[in-house]
Parts: C-alpha cells; sequence; structure tokens
RNA sequence: GGCGCGGUAGCUCAGGUGGUUAGAGCGUUGGAUUCAUAACCCAAAGGUCGGGGGUUCAACUCCCCCCCGCGCUACCA
C-alpha cells in the first residue's frame, strides 16, 4: 500500500428512498470510515465520497405515494440521510448527491464518451406503454400476477415474494400502477452497453489480477463471468433522470445504475473541482469501494467496465464488501419495520455514537451475515467498552490524581537494584512487549480491512494496561517507593495516550475524552504512531492533566428493553416508507359477467404429487377431476410437501390452455389463497365434495 | 437444480503448505485483590472442528457424497 500516493476510497451511494439503518452502517459506512480515518491519521491524502442517489423509478414512485414531486421526496430523504450520517459522524470529505447539475453533466459528458466510440447497441423493441397516461412504463411501474408464486402484486422485475427476477411479458394480467389499466405493447429505443465484449479483459483483470479480494467478492464475480454476460440496457423512458444526451433521444433518462456510480466521479468534482483528475485518472491513487454484498455486481463487473470502456481512468484496487447484518435473528425489514433506525438510535440512545460503532464493527459482517441483539450489545459495552477500555483510563487518571496531584511523574530510568524493582522492570519490559505486539497486528488488520481484529487488537491495548496495573500494583508500592509508582504511573499515561491514538479510527469520542482528559490534542504523536506502527512517547513530565471523566456508561436492562419491545410490536410505529407490500391489494379493473363465465372453476382431489426434479417450487399433481383425471404442475413446493398434497381436494381452473413447464405439460391451475406474509394456502370447500364439482 | 460464500467451545469469531494436549474474547464457576464504573488480575470447566465415507503412518485441515444458513441464477399458467 505504499506505492500509492492517495486514496479514492466510496462509500455505496444510498438510495434516497427511506432512512437508514444499522445494516447500512455496518454494511459499508462504518467500515469505511474506519479505513478513511486510519488512513488521514497516517497522513495520507485521501478523499472520502458519498452522496444519495436519486434517480430510479423507486424513487418516482415513492414520490407519487407520498403525493409530492420526485425532487421534493428525494430532498426530505436526502435530507434525512446527510443529517444521520453527520450526526453519527461518518467523516465524508462530501456527501453529494445525483441530483446536481455537475453530475448531470458527468454522467452526461461520459455517456457522450462512451457513444462516441460506437460501443453502445441501439435496439428498438416493444414495452408496456399506459395509453391512458401516454407514457412507457417502466418495469416497476408494472405490476402482475408472479407466475411463479402467483403473487398478484409481482413487479415487472421482480417479485418481491418469491424473489424470482421477471420481465414485465412474464407476469400474467399486466396492469399499470399508474393508472390501473392493461398496458399495451409498443416499440421504443433504448441503448445498451455491451457488457459481453468486456468478459474477457474482466476476466484478466479480475480473475487473474485480483485473487487477494476477499473470498465472498472473488467468488461472485467469478460465478457471473462463468455464466457469461450479456448486454445491458442503461436508457429507460422516463421523465425523472438524466437525459440521454442525444438529438433522437427524447423522454429518455440514463438508467439508475449507469448514473449512480457515476456520481462518485461527480462528486469528487465537486468536492475538488481544479484537481479531481488526479483522484480519478492517476494510476497512483488507490480507488476502493465500500459496498454491500448486493452491490457487488454493479461494483466489480459493471462499473469497471463503464470506467475501462470510457478510457484513461483507474479501476477499483479493491472492493471489501460486507455480508448482511440480521437484527434478533431475523432479516432487517423497512416494510415490517423490523430496524434499527440511525436516527431514532442516536435520538434514544444520546451520546452513545462509540456504543454503536463498536459493536457493530465486533460483529462486522465480514465473511458471513451476522447477528445484532440488544443483549449483545448491552453485554459488549458493558463488558468490554465500560470494564476494559473505560476503566482501565479511570483507574490510571485517578492514581495519578491520587499520587501525583493530576501532574504526571518524570519519566528517567528505574535503577533496578531490589528485587522489587527488577521485577517492575521485567513487567514493563513485557508489557511493552505485548503493546507493540498488538499495534503491529491492530494497523495489518486494518490494511486488509479486518476490521473486527483490528479493533479487539486495539482494545487489547487496555487489557495489557490493567495487567500492567495489576501486577505491579502502584498503590501498595505507594506506601515505600514513590519512585517506583512514578514510573509505572508515567508508563501507564503513555499507554493511555497511545490508546487515545489507537482508538480513534473506531471510537473518535472516547479518543477525544481521553485527549481532554491528557489535557492534550496529541498532535504531534498522532502520524507517527501510525506511520511507525508502535508505541509512541507523548506525555510531558510535570504537564498537568485533565479532569478524569467515565469514557462510557453502563447500559441499563431497562435502556435496551425499551427497544426490543418497540421490535415486537413492529406494526405498531409504521415504517416512515410507504410500500406496496404492507397495503392490500388494489382491485383489478371492472369485469362484466360474460368474463367471469368463461372460466371454468372446479374442485378435484390430489390422488398423488411428487417433487418435479430440477426444481425447487414445482409440484407435479394428478387430479382426479372426475374425468380420468389430470396433471397440473403448481409451484407450491414451498409451501407443501408433496406427502400433505394427497388427498386433499383442491380448487382449480379447468380449462386454462395446457403450458408445458421443464418438459411436462400442466393442464389447469390451482387456485391459491396468499397470505400477507406471502404464504400460500389452498382454496377448499369447507366439505369434501364429489371431484369434478364445480365452482360458481 | 446450477453456482458462490459459510457451518469450529453457551455467544462472537481466529486458525491450518495435513503432524505434539484445537485457540481468543465475552459468558459461567472458583480464587486473589481494592487504584478503579462490584470493575481489574489469576485459574478452571466447556468442543468427537455440520454428518458420512475415502486418501494417508497421521485430517478439523486434501478428495467424494449428504445436511443446514445466506446470496446469485434457472424453472415458475
Amino acid at each position: 500500500m505504499t506505492d500509492f500516493k492517495r486514496y479514492t476510497i466510496t462509500a455505496a451511494l444510498p438510495y434516497a428512498n427511506g432512512p437508514l439503518h444499522i445494516g447500512h452502517i455496518a454494511g459499508a459506512y462504518l467500515p469505511a470510515d474506519t479505513y478513511v480515518r486510519y488512513l488521514r491519521l497516517r497522513g495520507e491524502d485521501v478523499v472520502f465520497i458519498c452522496g444519495s442517489d436519486e434517480h430510479g423509478v423507486a424513487i418516482t414512485l415513492g414520490a407519487r405515494k407520498e403525493g409530492v414531486q420526485p425532487r421534493a421526496f428525494v430532498d426530505k430523504y436526502h435530507g434525512l440521510m446527510k443529517k444521520a450520517f453527520e450526526d453519527f459522524g461518518i467523516s465524508f470529505n462530501i456527501y453529494s448527491r445525483t441530483s446536481n447539475q455537475v453530475h448531470y453533466e458527468t454522467a452526461q459528458e461520459f455517456f457522450k464518451k462512451i457513444y462516441d466510440q460506437d460501443l453502445f447497441i441501439e435496439e428498438t423493441s416493444d414495452q408496456y406503454f399506459d395509453e391512458q397516461e401516454g407514457i412507457f412504463l417502466a418495469d416497476r411501474y408494472i405490476i402482475g400476477t408472479c407466475p411463479n408464486c402467483g403473487n398478484t402484486n409481482a413487479y415487472g422485475d421482480q417479485c418481491e415474494k418469491c424473489g424470482t427476477s421477471l420481465s414485465p411479458k412474464q407476469l400474467i394480467n399486466p396492469r399499470s400502477t399508474v393508472s390501473g389499466n392493461t398496458p399495451v405493447l409498443k416499440p421504443t429505443k433504448h441503448w445498451y452497453f455491451p457488457l459481453d465484449k468486456f468478459e474477457n479483459w474482466l476476466k484478466e483483470w479480475l480473475i487473474d489480477g485480483h485473487k487477494d479480494w476477499k473470498t465472498n467478492v472473488f467468488g461472485q464475480c467469478k460465478s457471473w463471468l462463468d455464466q457469461g454476460l450479456q448486454p445491458r440496457s442503461i436508457t429507460r423512458d422516463l421523465d425523472w433522470g438524466i437525459p440521454v444526451p442525444l438529438p433522437d433521444a427524447k423522454g429518455k433518462v440514463l438508467y439508475v445504475w449507469f448514473d449512480a456510480p457515476i456520481g462518485y466521479i461527480s462528486a469528487t468534482k465537486e468536492l475538488k473541482p481544479n484537481d479531481w483528475e488526479k483522484y480519478w485518472k492517476d494510476p497512483e491513487t488507490r480507488l476502493i469501494h465500500f459496498i454491500g454484498k448486493d452491490n457487488i455486481v454493479f461494483h466489480c463487473i459493471i462499473f469497471p467496465s463503464m470506467l475501462k470502456a470510457a478510457g484513461d481512468y483507474i479501476l477499483p484496487d479493491n472492493v471489501p464488501a460486507n455480508e448482511f447484518l440480521n437484527l434478533e435473528g431475523d432479516k432487517l425489514s423497512t416494510s415490517r419495520n423490523h430496524a434499527v433506525w440511525l436516527h431514532e438510535y442516536l435520538q434514544d440512545l444520546p451520546g452513545r455514537r462509540d456504543e454503536l460503532r463498536y459493536v457493530l464493527t465486533s460483529i462486522s459482517p465480514e465473511t458471513k451475515d451476522a447477528d445484532f441483539t440488544w443483549k449483545d450489545y448491552q453485554q459488549k459495552v458493558n463488558s468490554e467498552m465500560v470494564a476494559i477500555l473505560g476503566n482501565f483510563v479511570n483507574r490510571v487518571m485517578v492514581l495519578v490524581w491520587k499520587y501525583f496531584d493530576g501532574k504526571v511523574p518524570s519519566e528517567h530510568e528505574l535503577p533496578g537494584t531490589d528485587d522489587r524493582r527488577k521485577r517492575v522492570l521485567s513487567l514493563y519490559t513485557q508489557a511493552h512487549t505485548d503493546l507493540n505486539k498488538s499495534v503491529k497486528e491492530m494497523t495489518d488488520a486494518l490494511k486488509n480491512f479486518r476490521f473486527r481484529e483490528a479493533q479487539f487488537q486495539m482494545l487489547n491495548l487496555a487489557r495489557i494496561g490493567n495487567k500492567f496495573l495489576a501486577d505491579t500494583e502502584p498503590w501498595k508500592l505507594a506506601k515505600e517507593d514513590m519512585e517506583a509508582v512514578g514510573c509505572i504511573l508515567n508508563y501507564a499515561l503513555t499507554v493511555v495516550g497511545n490508546i487515545a491514538l489507537a482508538c480513534e479510527p473506531f471510537l473518535p469520542d472516547g479518543a477525544a475524552s481521553i485527549r481532554r482528559q491528557l489535557n492534550s490534542e496529541l498532535e504531534k504523536s498522532k502520524s507517527d504512531f501510525w506511520k511507525k506502527e508502535e508505541l509512541v512517547h507523548i506525555v510531558l513530565p510535570q504537564h498537568q492533566l485533565g479532569k478524569a471523566e467515565l469514557l462510557y456508561r453502563n447500559v441499563e436492562d431497562t435502556e435496551i428493553e425499551k427497544q426490543v419491545e418497540r421490535l415486537k410490536k413492529p406494526q405498531q410505529a409504521a415504517a416512515p416508507v410507504a410500500t406496496t407490500e404492507n397495503a392490500v391489494k388494489p382491485l383489478k379493473p371492472e369485469i362484466v359477467f360474460d368474463d367471469f363465465s368463461k372460466l371454468d372453476i372446479r374442485v378435484g382431489t390430489v390422488t398423488s404429487a411428487e417433487k418435479m426434479e430440477k426444481s425447487n417450487k414445482l409440484l407435479k399433481l394428478r387430479v382426479d377431476d372426475g374425468l380420468g383425471g389430470r396433471t397440473i404442475l403448481s409451484g407450491i413446493a414451498l409451501h407443501y410437501t408433496p406427502e400433505e398434497m394427497v388427498g386433499k381436494q383442491v380448487t382449480f381452473i379447468a380449462n386454462l390452455a395446457p403450458r408445458k413447464m421443464m418438459g411436462i405439460e400442466s393442464q389447469g391451475m390451482i387456485l391459491m389463497a396468499e397470505d400477507k406474509d406471502g404464504k400460500l394456502k389452498l382454496v377448499q370447500p369447507t366439505d369434501i365434495v364429489s371431484p369434478g364439482s364445480t365452482v360458481s
């Protein structure tokens, strides 16, 4: 890492449609901030870039739902996130936004640069069009029945119930969320980025060149490359976004994932209008993206290809993506309000920023998904931050005030004539060796993005300090050898000072508190410590210390009980973001009796059932329909086992055109009720009826 | 179904080109201590390293099969 002259560090641009929760923080912003603080302490030239991602259909959808213009909508969430980051102490050099003028220009230039090389593919295809509103419908504006799980509210790009990714044309009964009408297919032109043409280059650059990346990141990328890449459309028909900078592109905007990562560049431009280029084009600059695992593909495959295509840009040197954070054993969920919101945390537990940083780093999902629990939070704060770190600093302060009136005892050689002094000397040597070892391990871990380990080694300094005091027992020596006590406490203060330096990237508030207590900014020692990676001298003899203050307070049971309670009744405090998921689905357009009577609905009895081979969602059912039986495939394998299906009566559409799936023809469709949580339940008559009975 | 990542003490996690009694922190228990936010320090208990095969003088570490978690992907009337 010494080969690089400067650093460009980015943290994923949060999407401006809701507040931030601890999952976001643990995934990207906290590790990035810790790393950046470390670099700054070393004296490196670093820019830490972030901002709100404010385009895309989800924004327009959200705005519509709140009854405001997209602009007002993103203003609100941008403000909310910016403030939460600031209040929490994430130290961006700039927190920008993709709706800025600079970004519009940058993204358009970027597009043009690739366009001028004739790299894009132009293609006209049929897309759904809402005739009443006169607009093309982006994937997410179309809702229909998911062909997989039967969810009647699946989006055109993905069914959020079963997670299947879809294309709008797969939806059954598509309807526009704008007008409620059935959309029609109409041709429209779009531009595609030829990812496939970068496949070989990516393999060389990434697979051959970056085996040093985290295994989860590397493995995921390799998996994608092995599956083969396809051109991706990078424009949309929308009125919110960055206009495609071409004469024949009225009503077209850049697709959000195309413009968002360029936001890193525009934000840098905004921050450094005159010399932004050296942070993006100089090979001696190290570019690092901090993201969550959901973003791996964009940052490791797509964005690098874009940068490569645009030419003369540097590429990410590392992308330390984290896995996900769970909460109390459950996935974080915005719609169920199962989350710890950052702004609420800061309100409910004021002055406890370090506590959240510490706990989130200690369980940082570096290699696998992690779980945040309030009990664990309490335990870690109380038994590690308070009992080990806070207590060590405090007892040193108290001892120095007690025996030396708050004046740093002078350091000097301790003549080691008697056994007692020899013992102190050897304990000092041992402590010093251990401390230096931990400092080295801490910095090594930081360089390799292992923040859990780094923080552990940081806390280890306090552990060693505690042991040093317990072993040397200055309070006993005070009765017989004050000179020795002075030496011991002088050294203990040195350790405290070094802890102030060491904990700065992890616990900035604690670091500040220790500096106040030492009555010194430790300015001169900072870069020394972080560059030499060993204990440094800091405290001057006869220097007057500040007053002792407690670093951290214990977390009481009542404090966390309140938080746990809140999570137990999640529906009460509705999530600040409305989603379609928690609403009862809107009615479909009205039909006439004739429409209904076209359906032949019948009841039959399942005579046999088996799991479809090579499918984990399909069951193959044999249904007695009173007419000799028929085979029906149904995507319910996640809800019913074959065994429990046998003998059950089911309601099915009897005159639906047969459809082949995975080589087998399905002769009908089983009707299911979908519960709020997405669970499917059979629709059955309350009593047994004879097979073939009709429903009307 | 395919692919990726993971499955090690109660909890959070280390580890290893295969080789003496598998490690740490927290928690628990016992002891010691009083400078300190009943904190610190010492010690102990606690694991057939997801399961089953195989290779080997020797596997938690390599190979095969299976199970579980998370993610991507396919099928999805």
